[in-house]
DNA sequence: TTTTTATTGTATTATTTTTATACAATAAAA
DNA sequence: TTTTATTGTATAAAAATAATACAATAAAAA
């Protein structure tokens, strides 16, 4: 049985997370920059425990990131080549950050473990994005939301994984209803239109949308939200 | 490195395969019996190599069962319970088949390896069912199709899987357009409608379903096919 | 106080898509 | 030649989607 920290995980098997989230009117995911030399993006991830169901395992890592409990995931994509590994990754952190110290990477237990071959699951998860505190880990220097149209080149297939799941949400996203989420529990309609428009990457006709979201008949129409601009105020919404 | 007779595999992760076919107006997939007492039912299924895509490895377990090289292959769900292990299947397996042998379980290497926690990526095959010879493999009694709405209990979560394989063929169908894989080059408007049928447990009104399809214009029209039934013949389809 | 500006909410019309219905064509047996 | 069961296509009706018009209004400017 393999072992990274003390932890009983399953060997050569990973969680990858996309986790949406919207804010000035612009979807974006959350990324870490790792704190080594070099440049290192990458996405929240982590490994399943062996006493653990998939589905958990990835809300424990995104707990750990977000702080958040209850977080919407779906499962939506392996990602499996054969030469799917952080060789590449690592050896470059390695000859960037520890090049005088002659790094053991041989009989490095850690290395050894990381550099393995991996099946990433991917997950997407849709937060309220004023609801997370991102957390860093030992190994961030930073964990920050970067617009999905303006991402960082990431380490391993990161880059891939973040495209597959925006194309799984703009499939998802009619019939799962689930770009709620993503919104604080009110919201105005214009904030579910620019969600729309940042996932399929087009406009939508104002009127036509605001018929089109009223008429799935999941929504409750609150008070007038007065923001001081001199137009007249939207109203609100929550979910039914 | 685990090994399962001399094989190279990954550790904890397999594939399994439900492999959907048309033949008699009905939607089959493909089931072996074990050659074992107490009639057992499995999905085809097996693992990946270390050196190997994930891909290549569902598309070597349905060549090894079915003598197609290529076949339409989709990845669809990962099933990943905590408690998903053989154990259960493997205890009852010995009980029924070696009970007087006094069966060595626990320093048995092939026990130990498959009674290990596994998650499974489940794909679904789409095959022209003519074409397939079912090959048995040393542990299977037969290879046989079974009419997707009459299933007999298999082992593990191999229900749960066929079930959520034809949900996701329900999303995909007119989306891939993909339901061509399950018929031969030629084939004639009523079978297309059969499937679908099939599909989504429901009828079609047969004149705008032809029109549905024909306006998709993927397909060409052939020969009319002559059946020797009183009434007028169907034309023959094939794709673009 | 009135006017102006930038929205928002709703209604209406136009267009497209989907569904229902009608009916002629036809292969082979009666 | 008639009958039967099915096929191919056309058309009408209904529903869904898209385009357009316009009144309502919040707050600043005149």
């Amino acid at each position: 049985m393999e072992v990274l920290n003390g932890k009983n995980y399953i060997n050569q098997i990973a969680i990858d997370c996309v986790v949406f989230g919207y804010e000035d009117g612009q979807l974006k995911i959350l990324i870490s920059q790792l704190k080594y030399k070099g440049d290192f993006y990458a996405l929240p991830n982590g490994f399943i425990f062996q006493e653990e169901n998939t589905d958990a395992a990835a809300h424990r890592i995104l707990q750990e990131r977000t702080g958040l409990k209850d977080i919407y995931l779906e499962e939506f994509k392996v990602f499996g080549k054969a030469d799917r590994n952080n060789k590449a990754f690592l050896d470059k952190l390695i000859e960037l950050n520890y090049a005088d110290t002659a790094f053991e990477q041989t009989h490095n237990p850690m290395y050894e473990w990381l550099s393995k071959r991996f099946i990433s699951i991917g997950y997407y998860a849709l937060v309220n994005i004023k609801a997370v505190e991102p957390q860093l880990t030992e190994i961030d220097k930073s964990l920050e939301w970067y617009n999905i149209h303006e991402l960082p080149p990431m380490i391993m297939d990161g880059n891939e994984i973040a495209q597959a799941a925006l194309k799984t949400l703009q499939r998802d996203i009619d019939e799962k209803l689930n770009v709620f989420n993503l919104l604080p529990e009110k919201f105005t309609m214009k904030e579910v239109q620019d969600i729309y428009e940042s996932v399929f990457e087009r406009a939508f006709v104002r009127t036509n949308f605001q018929k089109k979201i009223l008429d799935l008949n999941v929504l409750e129409r609150l008070e007038k939200k007065f923001t001081g601009a001199k137009n007249k105020a939207p109203y609100l919404y929550k979910l039914k």
